[in-house]
Order: C-alpha cells, then sequence, then structure tokens
DNA sequence: TCCCTCCAATTTATCGATACACCATCGAGA
DNA sequence: TCTCGATGGTGTATCGATAAATTGGAGGGA
C-alpha cells in the first residue's frame, strides 16, 4: 500500500506538504503543489482514511437505520438518503433493525463504534425511555412520529392530518363504512406512527359525522402485503360490509386491494382504498393507488441538514421538530 | 472518549490484556478477565474502531454497489446483503451507481480508499476493457452476467435459461405472438444481462418453431415501470398483434400490466405477461405476475461466502462463475 | 543596518489498538 | 539439580495521517 511518505519522498517534500495538498488547503506553492499531484498519480496513491479518522476523529460515514430495505418504503427512503448524502460528501452504512426495539437500540448504541459521524434513525419503537441512549450519543435525527422530550431532531410525518385527510377523501368520493386497515399496537403508546394515523382516521370519520364501528378495524398482523390480504380476506368472510379502506402504509393497501381481489370484489367499483406514503409502485399498480404523499425529498433533505449541522457544530442545542408537507393524490383505487 | 489504557489503569493490567480479553484471545486468566470486564462496564469503554483497522488493516465492512436502492429488486437484494452480512459480523456501506459505467469505476476505484474488506458489485455497465481496475481492487463478487475473463468471481444469473423457459411457458399457455419487452442496448454488447435475457426469448421462440417478428420489440426506453407502460401502449397505438409479453424484469412487467390496463387490454385474457425476478410484489399484484424466480437467498448466501473467502484468503485465486438456480412460478397473469 | 512580520515548509508528537518479542513463574522429566 | 515447555502477562514499536509548534528566509519599515 502506497502511504503519504512514499508520495512525499518522491515528490521530495514532507508528508505534510502532501497532506495539505491532498485536503486542498492554501499555504502550498504552485510548484510544489504540481510536484505532489504528479507524484500523486505516479504512485496510484489513495489515502488511508482510517488514518484520518483516528487523527481526526470524524469518519465521513453516516449511519441510517431503518426496519428493513424490504419495505418499499424505506427502500425508496435509503436511495435518497444515500443519494443526498454523497452530493454532502458522505458515505452510508445501512442497518437493518427489523423493527424491534433490540434493533433500534443496538443502532444508537452500535453508532458509536460503527464510525459514523451522525445516525439516521427511522424509529418505530424506541421510546421515551431510552432518551437517555439518545442523548449520549453521536449526532442523531429521527424519522418517524414518536416524541422524544426535546432532545432530538426529529423529523416527522404529517400522520394524523395525513389520514384525515384520506378518510375524508373517502367519504367525498361516496363512502359512508370506511374500514381502518393497520397493524394494532397498544393504545397507551403515545406518538407511535400507528397510533397517529388511527388518530387521523377517526378525526376523519368525526369531521364527517360518521360513527367508528369496531368492526371495520381490519385485523392485520404486521403491517405487510401478506397480512394484509389476509386481514382484508378475513373481514369478508366475516360478512363485514364496508365501502371504503383507508390503510396504514401503501403496502398494506396493496395487500388490501389483492385481498379483496380474491374475494371478487372491484376496487374502486365495490370498495375504494387509499393509502399512505405514495411509493412509486402506487401510480402503477392496477387500479392506481391514491395516497398520502409526504414530501419525501423534504423530508430527507431536512434531515441530513439537521444532522450536518449537529455534526459540524458540538454545541448542545435543543431538538427541533419539523414536519413534512403532504398531498393528498387521488388515483383510480378512489375514483 | 474512553480508551483502552483507561480500562486498564483501572483494571491494574496492561493495554494488551484488555485488548486480549476484548477480542476473546484465550491466555487470560479467568480473574484478570473478570476484573477487565468489570472495568470495561464501569467506563463504559467502546473500541475504537478506527484504530484497529489502521493498525490491523481490516474494516469489518462490506461495500455493496447497486444502480439504485429505488429498483425494487436491488431493494430486496440490498436487505438480504445486509442481512446477511451482519450475521457474518460485517456491516455494509451501500453505494448507489446510477446505473452508468462512471458510477461504477468509481465504486471499485472508491472501494480502497472505502475502507471496506471487499466488495459486491451489481454491475450493469462495466465491462472486460475494466478488468485490469478490477483486479488491483479489493476482494471483489460480482453479481450479474457480464464476464470478466477468469479474473473476477461471478455470481450469475439464470439469465439465458430463465427467459426461455419464461417464453416457453408462454407458448404453453396458447400464445403465438410473443413481444419482448426491454429496453436495447448494442447487440455487440457480449454479456450483458439484457443480451443475454433477449437471447432466451429467442431461444423461447425457436424451440416452440416460432419465428422473431421485430415488431414484437416493444420499444422501452429505461427499464423503469414508467418507460414499459409507455412502450406497450405505443405498441398498442401503432396496432401490432400480440397475445403475450416476456419482460426482462418484473419491474417492466409491472409497468407493462399498467399500460395494457390504459389501453383496455385485460391481463391475462387479452394479454399474457411474465417478468423475471419474483420481487416481493409480484405475489401481489392484480393480477399477480407469473415470473423467473431466481433463488436469491442462494445467489447472496454465496456470495458472501465467496468474498469472505477471498477476505480471509489473499492467495490469489482464478475466479469462479457459479450460476444461480431458479423456478418458473406461473401466477395469475398467464393464467 | 536592524528588527519584525509573514509565509512556505518542515518537525514532532499524537490519535487508539494490536503484533511481536520478551519476561516470569511453575511443574515435569532427565 | 538443571533444563525445557507451557502458561500468563507486559513493554514497545507501529499502522498512516494530521495538529501544533518550529524553522528559515523574504520583504518592509524605521
Amino acid at each position: 500500500m502506497v502511504t503519504m511518505s512514499d508520495v512525499a519522498r518522491l515528490a521530495g517534500v514532507s508528508t505534510m506538504t502532501v497532506s495539505n495538498v491532498i485536503n486542498g488547503r492554501r499555504s502550498v506553492s504552485q510548484d510544489l503543489r504540481r510536484r505532489v499531484l504528479d507524484a500523486v498519480r505516479e504512485t496510484g496513491y489513495t489515502m488511508n482514511r482510517s488514518a484520518r479518522t483516528l487523527r481526526t476523529g470524524t469518519t465521513g460515514v453516516i449511519g441510517l437505520a431503518v426496519p428493513s430495505l424490504d419495505h418499499m418504503y424505506f427502500a425508496e427512503l435509503g436511495s435518497r438518503v444515500i443519494a443526498k448524502a454523497a452530493e454532502l460528501g458522505y458515505r452510508v452504512a445501512v442497518q437493518q433493525t427489523g423493527a424491534h426495539i433490540e434493533g433500534e437500540i443496538d443502532a444508537v448504541a452500535m453508532s458509536h463504534t460503527l464510525d459514523c459521524d451522525g445516525l439516521i434513525l427511522s424509529a418505530i419503537e424506541i421510546g421515551p425511555e431510552e432518551a437517555a441512549l439518545l442523548n449520549r450519543s453521536i449526532p442523531l435525527v429521527l424519522l418517524g412520529e414518536r416524541l422524544y422530550g426535546e432532545a432530538v431532531d426529529h423529523v416527522a410525518m404529517p400522520n394524523v392530518e395525513g389520514t384525515r385527510a384520506a378518510t375524508v377523501h373517502l367519504v367525498e368520493q361516496g363512502c359512508r363504512r370506511i374500514a381502518w386497515a393497520s397493524n394494532a399496537v397498544p393504545e397507551d403508546d403515545q406518538h407511535n406512527v400507528v397510533i397517529d394515523r388511527l388518530l387521523g382516521y377517526r378525526r376523519g370519520l368525526a369531521d364527517a359525522g360518521l360513527r367508528e364501528d369496531p368492526e371495520l378495524l381490519v385485523p392485520v398482523d404486521q403491517p405487510t402485503m401478506a397480512d394484509a390480504a389476509a386481514g382484508i380476506a378475513q373481514m369478508v368472510r366475516d360478512g363485514v360490509e364496508f365501502d371504503g379502506v383507508v390503510a396504514v402504509t401503501d403496502a398494506v393497501a396493496f395487500g388490501v386491494m389483492r385481498g379483496l381481489a380474491n374475494a371478487g370484489l372491484r376496487v374502486p367499483q365495490d370498495v375504494r382504498v387509499i393509502g399512505f406514503d405514495d411509493v412509486q409502485h402506487a401510480q402503477f399498480s392496477v387500479p392506481s393507488l391514491s395516497t398520502i404523499a409526504p414530501d419525501h425529498d423534504w423530508m430527507v433533505t431536512t434531515a441530513l441538514t439537521l444532522l450536518s449541522e449537529r455534526i459540524k457544530d458540538h454545541s448542545p442545542r435543543p431538538g427541533r421538530e419539523l414536519v413534512a408537507p403532504f398531498r393528498l393524490v387521488a388515483r383510480e383505487s378512489t375514483a
């Protein structure tokens, strides 16, 4: 492996001069700069990042912890984060938490060790109890809906407003028996994404003067396409009548549409379906999926901006909470 | 930051002993081991990986370079790679090449610098011309269909056999005018995924005694859902008659199905469609998508096994090429 | 002429963990 | 009794880059 001193020797200068050239610091004469660059080319030198990291304490890596890249939403998120981070000169190490709290705590705990300058955590389970952990850790931005006191920066989705708008939209399209398709979580679990979206659904019903009917809660185990398809099938078999479904995510909505197809029900003629996320596939499914579209680019840009501010300026600062704007995109599934 | 010598001081031993305990090396007495572990707990020590990396030359990181996590296939691949790598004790840094050769070369070139012990490159564009680059680089496994002489380990898909089987399947289902939906690539470009799959399509037609009709090549720009939908729409508008479509990937197949729906054609009644990859969504779309299902777990496991062998044993070894087994999964879209 | 400032470039010490060589002790075999 | 091998542990140099302190001139003002 060719090191800086090899380059220095060849160029006839000190390693510091090489370092200065490599890092684009001024105060190197044109003459020497050229000689150094030639020597770099000639030797094929590439910098050893661990050495720099050891010395400077920064890695140029951002950690991204998501439940799983397998979920379309998180895959698209990952793609955006990696692209945006690359623009800012960061590389991204991805970690899958499995949507378990252990995985999430792990991600935070490992992030020291993990050699990253900051962490973007798409948290599902982690809560205020673990806030202490979060505070001791490296710069952190949370994506998701939990509250963490004032300590942590936080880029949230418009969960309540989103599903409320979705529900109202179904009502406007003529639905009167609107089901809620989601996995269930303990109701006392404050500020969980699922709870907030359920709350929005309820508000939407209330806005329309409709009463909530417990029968209309689709029994979904995990928020996957498979479980959603099974859940809605169960509901149909049980003879529950409904003409609209608000799904907690697009993936669940796809599962619901699949389950309805299995049951011989047509979307949107028999049942209208609306999702949340606006993943790519939503515009290409048959029927295409109406959905709540948070501004993903805004979220990622914001998260990375907050994070890189914290990375550059370590002085303590209260956590900020920002909520993404959203649009309701009406497509065939609610026509 | 608490270092090893802090722990050593507290435990009243040398840093080497701490190091030995941390790394689970034997030849530390029970007594000292306990004292060290207590000291670790008490101080909250976590190891500084950069220091270890600098000293040992290994990072515990594997690079994964894919065109984009935005494509369902690569998202699922990424998920598997990260999970499997975690089992083997590696973390994964993901890089998006944008399916451009520059991005791919970048990925290889940066991989030195990038502090990873090995690289899994899902190559689309890179070819034999760049083989020199590949040889100088860190341990590398290619996922994809290009040939790279004998130099590089290579886990390939059953591209030719796969689309051949897909085509034959359509024939068996009664299709006689079978279209090929794919982006076009220069025909002289050897061992490109797309070329191989096209070849399989042709072989399938030949097997069935059907003649290839240039009219039946769907004009797709990029292998995305949007372009596929546009391409098939164009073909319908042009009045081309067809009763089956073999798509180069599942994403393209979804786009095709969407485009057919726009044109008022039913799948499978009017046109049968088959894809390639068996992404998750294939079983949940309406209609569900018949497809060629390579054994993804096998591919990932194999790739990581090859890679970790090369990482552990640097002695030069000729490149191996392994081809994944596959199944044809018949679903509603070709019923 | 002398002193002082500035600038380019170099020297030196250091980041934290580990490879390696070395030392001490103890028990067994000759 | 002496030697040898195993066991358990320590001291020191080192990985490669960089921060901080230092040197040696080149100007510039008095």
